[in-house]
Formats: C-alpha cells, structure tokens, sequence
DNA sequence: ACCGATAAAAAGTCAGATTTATTCGTCACA
DNA sequence: TGTGACGAATAAATCTGACTTTTTATCGGT
C-alpha cells in the first residue's frame, strides 16, 4: 500500500517523515545524524539519504556545524504526494482535509469545464461508466463500491482537462474521498442530490457544455465544503 | 539564487535534475549509479543521496540488478519547487508556463475570495501599498519594479486566504510573472486595465466584498490566460 | 571591551568490503 | 517442445571507518 516500502531507507523514512510533519519536534529542533543513525540501527549512509529526502521535502535544514533543523510547517512542501500521506494519518488530519477540500473546490470547477473540451470519446465513455456505477452504488451500505466510482469519476475528469497540474491532484483528490468515507461524516448511503450532480456533469463533458460542467462541479464541491462545515464563499 | 547549490550533492542535483526534466532520458532509460558517479567524479554514496531525493520526486525509480530508470513526465511530482523551476529552465518553458497560468486561474480567484474574509488589518494594508507600488511603476520601463510589486501583492492574496496549499503556491506565481516579464510577452508598460484591476481588488478585500474579490481575480487571471493565447473558459 | 587566533563539533566526502535481491541462462524432467 | 527449478552473474543496497571541510564558540592578548 505504502510507496516507499521498499528497502531499509523507505522504512526509517516511514517513521521519521510522520513523526515531523505530525510536529513531533517543534521547529527549529536539531537533530543529529549519528544520533538517528544509532536510533534506527542503521548506518551513516542510510540515515544522510533519509536526510537528503526529507530535505528536499523541506521538513528539515541541514547544516554543517549545527545538525538537522525541523523547519516551521509553513515551509513544508504541502503538495508532496507523501507529505500529504504523512499528515493525513497524523494528529491534525482534519485541518489538513479541510486544506485539501477548498483546494477541490477551486480546482475542479476549471478542470470541468477544460474536460468538457477536452475530453476524447473515450473518456467521455469512461465518466457515464463511473457515474453509473455510482447510481448502482448509491444504496444499501454499498459505500466501498460507491467510493470507488466517485475516485475514478474525478479522476477522469481531472485527466481530461489536459493539464498535468491538474492531473497530478488525482490522488489528492482520492484520499480526500476516500478519508471523508472511512473516517469523517458519511455512515449512511451518499447524498442523492450529489449522485445526480455526478450523472448531469458526465453528460454535460459529453455534450461539450463547458460552462455547464463548471456550475455542476461548483455545485458537487460546495457540498463537500458544507460537509466539513466550511462557509461556501 | 538557486536552493540547492550548497555543496556538492547540490551540485550533481542542478545538473542531472534538469537533464532528465527536459526529457534528455526518454522514459525507461536505465542510469547506472556507479558510472553516473563517474561522471559526475564524485563517491557512490553522494550519488546514491542524489538518486534517493530524484526517487522522492519521483523523477527515477531505483530497482536493485536493473539500475536507475527514468520514469514517463506523468508520474513527476509536477508541484515539486525544484521541478518546477528545473522545467522552466528547460525546453518546454513555454508548455510548463501555459499550465501553470491555468492552475493560477483556478486558484487565485478563491483565494481570494477567501482573503477578503480573512485578511487582517496590516494583510489589507500590505495589499493597497502593493497595489500603490504598481501603479507607481506601470509607466516609463520600469518593469522590475512593477513585477516586484504584482509577485508581492500576489504572495500576499495567497496568504492572506489562510489556506496553506493556497499559501504555498506564492513561488508558482512569482515564477510565472517573473518569466512572462524577462522573457515572454511584455516588452512595453503593463496594462493599464491589469494595474486598475488590481488597485480595485485591494480596495474589494479591504472592503471585505468577497464576491467582487474573486470576481476582479477571475478578470485578471483570465488576461493572463489571454496573454498566452489560451482560450478562456 | 573588542578582536583575532585556535580548537572542537558535526556534517560532508570518500573508498573498500560485504550483503541481498533480481534477472537470465542452463539443464533436467514431463 | 515446453515448463520449471536451480545456479551464476550482476548491480544496487548496506555497512564501516577514516579523512576533510566548514562553521561556531571559546580563549587569550591588546
């Protein structure tokens, strides 16, 4: 499940990397090399690659003479896939689901409305398939099958507006999903309202209906702004 | 200027980053990490510490008997800072520069929506100084200055929304407004409209007119989408 | 009280030895 | 002829210990 799995510099990763972004260290901390190479039971080597990564995420500074300084979350490099991982399954998971939402609720909009011109035949074909597996999830405690078809109905649409900006927030998108399932609000079956919104925006893609597209996808975003108790702007 | 150029592990990164960011590796290419750290004259384990930060970026994938292998643009970390100054640099400026004025597009418009409820006294102050400073330099060739001001008054919409992956997204829009100013379009004084446009969105957020603050946003991004002759949605 | 030399501390760098996992070729067996 | 198991080759992964460099703090002299 996890991407860095493999091999001992991925697991000390594992445990180093959360134990940052979770604010186990308040900024300005220095840690030093030897010490976490003892801590870990690894070598020197491993532990500077482990360094050099979490610096380049910028959770960390490395400085010759003082040691690795935990830098202020303001420096974080929120958008890196594992960072947003990290603090996801930390301890301020609601505040950074509530980040993630409002940046949905700009950006899907837009996306729409480029799929809506985007969009090849068989992408098209792809969005009414997600959008119909939804309606077939939408009841009974299916919630698993319906969070599947909702991931890949947005990601398709965030593929199809042709912009890799775009394209790469797939997984962002998917883990908000997927935590507002399993962890947050939604213990009965989906709102039916959002489950209409999701079939009118695959046929609004369809028939090129750019403006179109954008209202609805302004419409389904709102309503996960409203779920997490968000003022809709 | 450049972030990384502190010592030599920087120095390997700035040259091979930019290399496999401007495609000089199709997809699937396999580096080996001892004849890289030949070429480069430096020690395995440096070069393994830059592997491991361009495995993080998920530019290459390091597999054991097989070598170091590129990987295809869709899987880059595309909000990464580093990358996405090392493909501004490179060849495809001009593709990275169009995407990224879309992102601005989607963004800027919400965020600051979110300001105008947001920002505090000294945020709104900051924003009219700003916007004064760009007017003071939309004419006469004063283009440094002007852009100095526009990335200030940018970085300060951003903040101000108090939402954090907006924040972060301050660097994107000064390296777009940096580009189109040193080497796109605009030889002659900024438009007169963009510089009213922005005087009136600070008035708006002081005001704490939400709706007419991402109204005037969506006004000035779309001249920015204009600008690069993307069709506006 | 100020300034420069010196020493210490920690990251940075390197090279060699060792381990481990993966791939590919070969050979036996069905 | 095809399939599967065994083994050798290979390149990354890891460990180790020594050496270098840079930065900072301390100490002594003026």
């Amino acid at each position: 499940m996890s991407t860095t799995g493999r091999g001992l510099h991925g697991r000390v990763l594992d445990t180093l990397g959360p134990e940052i972004t979770a604010g186990g260290y308040p900024p300005g901390s220095v840690l030093r090399t030897d010490e976490l190479a003892q801590r870990f039971d690894v070598s020197r080597s491993v532990m500077r690659e482990v360094v050099r990564v979490l610096e380049s995420m910028h959770l960390v500074e490395s400085r010759r003479r003082v040691g690795v300084t935990v830098l202020p979350a303001c420096e974080w490099n929120v958008y890196d896939p594992q960072v947003i991982r990290w603090r996801l399954a930390g301890a301020d998971r609601p505040r950074q689901l509530r980040s993630l939402t409002v940046l949905r609720s700009a950006v899907e909009p837009v996306a729409a409305g480029l799929a809506a011109r985007n969009a090849t035949a068989e992408q098209c074909a792809e969005l009414t398939e997600c959008a119909l597996g939804m309606v077939a999830h939408s009841r009974g405690h299916k919630l698993e099958g319906y969070l599947f078809h909702d991931v890949a109905f947005h990601r398709v649409i965030l593929t199809a507006s042709g912009n890799e900006m775009f394209a790469r927030l797939g997984d962002v998108v998917a883990e908000v999903l997927a935590g507002r399932t399993h962890h947050d609000v939604m213990f009965e079956d989906p709102d039916p309202a959002a489950v209409t919104l999701h079939v009118q925006l695959a046929e609004a893609v369809r028939a090129r209906d750019a403006a179109r597209a954008e209202k609805l996808t302004r419409e389904i975003t709102e309503g996960a702004l409203q779920e997490l108790d968000i003022l809709a702007p």
